[in-house]
DNA sequence: TTGAAAGCGGTACCAT
DNA sequence: ATGGTACCGCTTTCAA
């Protein structure tokens, strides 16, 4: 039989109070009785209380949960969620707390019996498409919870860890129209989508006000936002859907806006893995960046810099520490469990003035 | 307060056993019942069975434990321990299970703590230093294991799921010193190490039967195998240690053999990740890989094809998987829960002939 | 098909 | 400093 409190109570003829006590309250008893109680426990093969049966009472877990879609690249490829997810682990380790990685499988009622099983003390949720159907049961699991995107979300009473994603891009429109560009493209990713994967590659007509996936909706609204500022009509720019969030989709999105008559002279981009991409394709068809066609990104992720890349830089581990620790250490202050970071603007050398002849 | 199983009861006059019911065995009951009694738990906000409650009645948790140690840059950086966590996400989705990432602080008591309150139906230990003070723990906690690297760490009980390392290793030896290779460098991680970083980048003098990080050594052996048996002593091999699994320690680590009057004709490498840091080392001082020095690198990640780096092949997404199945849905027959897995050479263009002037 | 009773393994509180 | 006693919220026989 497996030994529990109880078996090693026995065998030191104590009452059960005091071994839980040697565990939990080291202050509550003898350190010689103590250390009895730790010796006769590895004697018998003990490992300390049930976790489980420990939660049970004290309503603690020690984990947080982490919502992630179906698969699971996005959490562990992508350069902006795995320094999220970095930040977070940092903030929970640093409490002894660790994640409980939930993957929402596609089947909604398996999804459903995901969240509701889930032992955990709050709900860390970002990258998670904010119109799945799932994330009314974290709600009504009444727990914490802290959100990495859409303000709105989740009423005022969930902590929200964000940027001003919108202001964050206009301020890369700006500074592109700024330089004379007017044949712009914008690429990004989930402009269209059917609920499950990112659609096709290619150009789309749409309208940004309707775009269902937050974070790229707020980013090609601030593009826009800069764009008619400088008198540049929505219609007269290429808005390009690319089908994930990789490199190589980067790369086939930007191939719409180069290989056409009336070519972009600079392409804006939702992140940088997208822009990466983009620069991919310009090196292939013997294009310079900053020069022939402007690039911009957006994340400014390690990789950015050695590409030199003009992009919006974002605290990206520093969200994910703040989430943790505003799930964990929550402030008294509920103004101060609604934190928007700043960002800034760095430009490098994939950006530069427009060089085209005017357009006949 | 909350709504527990006895709200709902109370509230329809049935009892907590047939509310239960509803939502763990629904064939109990009557369809409608089932029905008044979900309507009633929406309408009173119960979310359903407290999963701590439910798992300790249980026994069941429906999570595996994952030991990562204290900084995850290894587990969310290194491209071979993301195929491997995405293989185990998998298997562990595809059964309704989540992971748990443990994050072993640096403190030992703590991490003892941290390993003990795990509420899991198993752990996982991969990318764990096998030297680890924690890992006696993981065992006295009496649930299943499964092991990704030294076979022997955790003895016959717990499943295993790994390649032969030093035969692979062996393998690109054996290509090597066929090509006609005799000077030759040996990169690899964690040759030396503190016991918390992998130490500095430099030159080493160690005996390959004494490496501590099993993996690495078995490498290294494997290397060392196929040079004796083409004649070339160990003395020869410039052996230089990278102070972590990263691109630029490879590329720094290159300078050793690199920079060097008796510069080395190929670079044999521990992995992927520090070969196409010796190949950016290459590119810098003009040299070719293939032709002037040829590189080698272990695991054939993805970027490795793009590369044309010369590597052994091995299933990093399929040991992730079967760890996964291998804990949840474990073989009767004992020998069905040790696996070793076949991997294969794959010659690209990083490797050619020697073709060095006779050395004097 | 439904209900009653007995734990699962601890922790918290209060008494001693 | 140590022990007694509820009770955390659910699942699981077993009986009705």
């Amino acid at each position: 039989m497996k030994a529990t409190l109880q078996t090693i109570a026995d065998e030191l003829g104590v009452s059960r109070s005091t071994v839980s006590n040697a565990y939990s309250r080291p202050d509550q008893l003898s350190p010689e009785l103590r250390a009895r109680i730790l010796s006769a426990a590895q004697r018998l093969g003990y490992s300390g209380p049930n976790p489980t049966a420990r939660s049970l009472r004290s309503g603690k877990v020690n984990a947080i949960g982490v919502l992630l879609t179906d698969d699971l690249s996005m959490a562990f490829t992508d350069p902006y969620a795995v320094a999220y997810l970095r930040g977070l682990a940092e903030a929970a380790s640093a409490r002894e707390t660790s994640l409980l990685l939930l993957n929402l499988p596609k089947d909604e009622a398996a999804g459903r019996r995901v969240i509701s099983n889930a032992a955990v003390d709050a709900f860390c949720l970002y990258c998670v498409p904010d119109w799945h159907s799932a994330l009314e049961l974290v709600r009504s699991r009444g727990v914490p919870v802290v959100i990495g995107e859409d303000p709105q979300a989740f009423g005022p009473e969930a902590s929200y860890v964000g940027i001003d994603e919108r202001a964050a891009a206009r301020r890369l429109g700006e500074h592109i129209v700024n330089l004379g560009h007017r044949d712009i493209a914008v690429v990004a990713h989930w402009i269209v989508d059917d609920g499950v994967s990112g659609g096709r590659t290619g150009q789309v007509h749409a309208d940004p006000d309707d775009l269902r996936y937050y974070v790229t909706g707020e980013r090609v609204r601030g593009f826009r936002d800069a764009f008619l500022a400088a008198g540049v009509p929505w219609e007269r720019v290429v808005l390009i859907n690319a089908a994930g969030n990789q490199r190589e989709e980067g790369a086939e999105a930007a191939a719409h806006a180069l290989d056409r008559l009336d070519r972009a002279t600079a392409i804006l981009c939702t992140s940088d893995v997208l822009a990466l991409g983009v620069l991919d394709a310009l090196r292939v068809r013997g294009l310079q960046a900053g020069r022939d066609v402007s690039v911009t990104g957006f994340d400014d992720i390690p990789e950015a810099d050695a590409a030199g890349l003009t992009t919006i830089r974002q605290p990206s581990v520093e969200r994910g520490r703040l989430a943790g620790e505003l799930l964990l250490d929550p402030p008294e202050d509920p103004a101060l469990r609604r934190l928007t970071l700043p960002v800034s603007l760095v430009v490098r050398s994939t950006t530069g003035p427009n060089t085209a002849k005017e357009k006949s």
